[in-house]
DNA sequence: GATAGGCCATGACGTAACGTCAAGGTCAAG
DNA sequence: CTTGACCTTGACGTTACGTCATGGCCTATC
């Protein structure tokens, strides 16, 4: 029949197994996300097995929002900073949700005004009972708790820092934080000597991510701290048993 | 001071005033969406407050996530339509933000079953894990009512339909279920003269939609009338007394 | 042996809503 | 006369593909 008997397919028929298209195959192979294992000697395409688990976990990232290239590095490394990126992508999707939440609750309040507004001002009314939903997160409620220069800063350490950086910094962040979770759950004392040099390896990576600025450093505390107001769905990265632990251990070092 | 007193703003001073950028403003030129009052004689573009209006009113629209060409149409059309596009968004933001929560309860669950799995099979636990959530809506609930068939001809029949007809039927749609409210609310009998011919009517526009295909009009049946499976905040554009209207009318015509 | 039809390949271009960069014009202050 | 702040337009980059267009490969059929 086909050529392709043991555990090879070619792209179509590959393509209908995991559910996308012959073009997102092409795309796929051409960024270097999912290059098929082998070539027929005329050039077409042979995917294996391997291969549809591998786009599987591709389509798995994809859904939770992980942009290509990011899905493409998280593959490629270590297997640490797949919870960092999980969980830091958790926040990303709470707050896009949140959006949408305001959004329908917007329009919601718009149909009723616009139920009461005349023929001359109907535009009116919509524009502004919608403007008062959007400001009421402007986009970006974490920038609430930065100063306008804290803001700039940190949107000028967003672009300028790159990826590299970005990742050798989550995966210590993720080190450090399993480590303080063991030492929460194993009861270790946040003020021996351990748990203080947890808290001083902590106090470093803040630095280090803030860069020693005080705007920004001012407006991280703020925000982690300030629990109430936090979105639905919003949660820290840490436990609440790691974050009394490392809080005590902080407050010990004085 | 500036050559701008009375009521006229150069591109910066305007851009701060509405909080855009200065490239924003140049880009809505450039398609149309928001053209500057006046020009200096050097070139320069001048907005009035009339255009300030007009710019919140885009902000506005923009927020609730219409699309920038969406807008234009919504800006520059008549009346009518602003009620049925807030109500049609309000279910395509909806189904973001359902798709939103089906994500973060995969990565809630691939969070717990990262810790169960060891070193070797993680990214199949993730992935498969998210698999799971992701069929539960496969992108789109309402596909989950039609046959293939429907789907096809459904996707074909979107791809191939002008805007010009989408917006008509919209203003066609928007009008009916004006009427049916109205109906509904001053009791008027269903199975009366009016009440029949609104049931005509209606029928005649979701054969018009459905382009007379069965396939089309079974799955849009099911779809309304299976209301316990709709997400959370999904709701109909018109509301449960005019369903019930509309209805009654249906059968009352045999 | 020619041809029709199905699958395959690559490459170019389009999408939405701008951001970024580049090259250059305008104007008031020093 | 230069500096610096502001303005202009145009070209290209971004994301994740879809949509042609063109042409090769291969098999079945006439």
């Amino acid at each position: 029949m086909e050529p392709t008997a043991r555990g090879l397919y070619r792209a179509k028929e590959f393509a209908a197994k995991a559910g996308v298209t012959v073009r997102t195959l092409h795309f796929y192979d051409r960024i270097g996300l999912l290059v098929p294992t082998a070539r027929e000697a005329n050039g077409y395409r042979l995917y294996s097995d391997a291969d549809l688990e591998r786009l599987e976990q591709i389509l798995a990232l994809a859904f939770v929002g992980f942009e290509l290239d990011r899905i493409k590095r998280l593959l490629a490394g270590p297997p640490l900073p797949l919870e960092v990126a999980l969980r830091l992508q958790r926040t990303i999707i709470a707050q896009e949700k949140h959006r949408l939440e305001l959004a329908l609750a917007a329009i919601d309040e718009a149909e009723s005004s616009l139920a009461r507004a005349d023929e001359s001002e109907r535009w009116q009314a919509v524009a502004h009972v919608i403007k008062v939903f959007k400001m009421q997160n402007d986009y970006n409620w974490t920038e609430n708790y930065y100063s306008p220069e804290g803001r700039e800063k940190l949107a000028e350490m967003r672009r300028t820092t790159p990826h590299e950086t970005v990742e050798a910094g989550e995966r210590a962040w993720a080190e450090l934080i399993a480590e303080v979770e063991a030492a929460a759950a194993n009861g270790t004392e946040p003020a021996s000597e351990a748990g203080r040099a947890l808290a001083q390896r902590w106090c470093d990576l803040v630095r280090a991510f803030t860069q020693d600025d005080p705007d920004v450093s001012a407006g991280l505390n703020q925000l982690w701290s300030d629990q109430t107001h936090w979105p639905t769905g919003f949660k820290r990265p840490w436990s609440d048993a790691a974050d009394a632990f490392i809080t005590a251990a902080k407050a010990a070092r004085g």
